[in-house]
DNA sequence: CTGCATATCCAAAGCGCTTTGGGAGCGAAG
DNA sequence: CTTCGCTCCCAAAGCGCTTTGGATATGCAG
């Protein structure tokens, strides 16, 4: 069933039920009803390559989702940023396109994505220092927003991001203000925007209180659980321990306390540990009580606010570029308490 | 730049040019290098509308990704499988289209997919006992392949599954092998035809073996962390608590692991524990050693076979439907022991 | 009855591609 | 010198929609 079948079903012509679906003034209220009703009934629905020709719009948002570079690791706070995002395309009509790209063949999917008329628009993943992403869309034309930030690109553009400078400084402080001296960082890969901020933020509250850098209690990697094991089992093996963690990812934090548990010590007896919760859906820290103590901030609801953003930016391209922080909320579970006494 | 300025720049009809370009024979090999030539050189590529809107196909697969009802989990090995079909579609130049849709709705959406023309198939997730979106499908007409089976459900229709009987019947047996005589059960949400499965599996384990089934030490709901972790600590709490667990994600199984070392019990020492594994990337179970026994199948590498699949019986109506039974391997690691000695 | 808004509808062009149905041009065969 | 059969190319139709630029009808004032 098509527009051109609906018409003559209707004697009327195809423009006429063309502005009848779609509001246009031009047509009466009865005629209007008389249209809709039939189209209901057939269930017709005009069809997206035509409209989108016509139109020139393609309805359609495209993410493309690297997979990290060297390991075939998928970002799990992905799954729920899309899931947030796509009630946001339901309720517009809109589709979402997504393309999963080895890391570095991104340029070659977003020109094409430009070129093919693919999409409208896309949402920039996991920005990177120095993102040559930014100014390469800038240049292609294609509108976009930024899931995070990119710390040194200087041209302005449409952001969402967690004040993750912020949250790591919180986290340290709170460690700090419970007696800890040594505090260990388990940080995702540093090239990555979000977890250099945190690692600034976590370098903040040390100096603040005087306390020293340690490198040798630092870790950066892939946010995998065994890599958090790893990292944490390191640290804790070494010669200065620390008593306390900062972790950047819940995952992390799960290899964290399982090599804390190995060695015989208690989670938040022996070794304290904060996390970042993105609060993915599957990963709930805790029911009641929280696991982990942890700064945390919906994923999801970044992903409702971010593709809301860039609808409204494809709408009116004119639209001065937006910037919105979010701020953690740091909540106290069960994996802090006071350093151990020495 | 478009077929007709691309024509005009070379003195050619855009016939010719959409020949050269598409691979015909009827234009010569001089002339067709030409021909692409230019088209690298101002980077063209058709608009996908358009040749969609001229050849009837939309060179894209639809991946509807349902919500769980009540709760708003978004099932992890999603992402897992989407890398894996991802690789594919980059590889053949489909477009791979995603929709989130609370657990429900789902046939509006298939139907929109086929009306609108938006996609040429699409793979089905979480298949359910007596699943009515595959005879909806057929109805429909759109192609379509399973991610799983559903029981119930009489027509033929292509899937891949893993033997999740099997594994759990193999699983079960493992610990009885071992000494354990009291083994509790962890599911997923039972209307999922996979945790259907699996729990015919672990009885048939304890049947053969002589074993009763106690509904008692019997758990299925959504495979989140938490509940692994209320599961498997009400077990541990109740009057006659199992020396072993069977568990169905090893998300879950975190949980499970977290209950038992709340008790200050051990795994694999007071507590075994054989947990299903997706090899998650990010999940990874152990690097050297297992940390859990499991069974284990790769959903990643699901999605690459099953996107094959799909393609193929889109370039080939006619192809009989394909049915791909995956066995779990089962592999020991640190989370299973024998029987502690009453 | 005429003239002029206003309301309602329509024919046709156009979006960028593929594909049908030829049509030159040319060498070889008759 | 035809004629046939290739090879290589092209004009134009068509995919299903939106939208421009009217056309027709109706109502009301003059």
């Amino acid at each position: 069933m098509n527009l051109k079948e609906l018409s003559e079903k209707l004697g009327l012509s195809q423009t006429t039920v063309s502005r009848a679906l779609n509001g246009y003034p031009e047509v009466s209220e009865a005629t209007r009803e008389k249209v809709q009703l039939l189209a209901k009934r057939h269930n017709y629905s005009p069809n997206t390559r035509a409209k989108g020709l016509a139109t020139g719009r393609a309805h359609a948002i495209g993410h493309v989702i690297p997979t990290a570079r060297r390991h075939e690791v998928v970002n799990p706070i992905f799954g729920d940023f899309i899931a947030g995002a796509g009630e946001v395309y339901a309720a517009n009509n809109f589709d979402m396109v997504l393309s999963i790209v080895e890391g570095g063949d991104e340029e070659k999917v977003y020109r094409a994505f430009k070129t093919r008329g693919t999409v409208d628009g896309v949402i920039l993943h996991g920005p990177r220092i120095n993102d040559e992403r930014i100014p390469l869309l800038q240049e292609i034309g294609l509108p976009f927003v930024v899931h995070g930030r990119a710390s040194g690109v200087e041209t302005d553009y449409s952001w969402l991001d967690v004040n993750n400078r912020r949250a790591f400084t919180r986290a340290t402080e709170f460690l700090i203000d419970l007696g800890h001296r040594r505090i260990g960082l388990i940080n995702g890969l540093e090239d990555m925007d979000f977890a250099h901020r945190r690692k600034i933020g976590y370098e903040d509250g040390l100096k603040a209180r005087g306390l020293n850098i340690d490198p040798l209690i630092m870790r950066s990697d892939e946010m995998t659980e065994s890599n958090g094991y790893t990292a944490a089992g390191e640290m804790l093996d070494s010669e200065a321990p620390p008593t306390a963690i900062l972790v950047s990812s819940i995952i992390t934090a799960l290899g964290t306390r399982r090599a804390i548990e190995d060695r015989g010590l208690k989670m938040g007896r022996d070794v304290s540990v904060v996390t970042y919760d993105d609060s993915l859906s599957y990963l709930a820290n805790g029911i009641d009580v929280p696991i982990f103590t942890a700064t945390r901030s919906s994923v999801r609801d970044a992903g409702r606010q971010l593709s809301n953003l860039l609808l409204a930016k494809i709408s009116d391209p004119s639209r001065p570029p937006d910037h919105i922080l979010l701020e953690a909320e740091l909540t106290v579970g069960q994996s802090t308490g006071p350093a151990p006494s020495t």
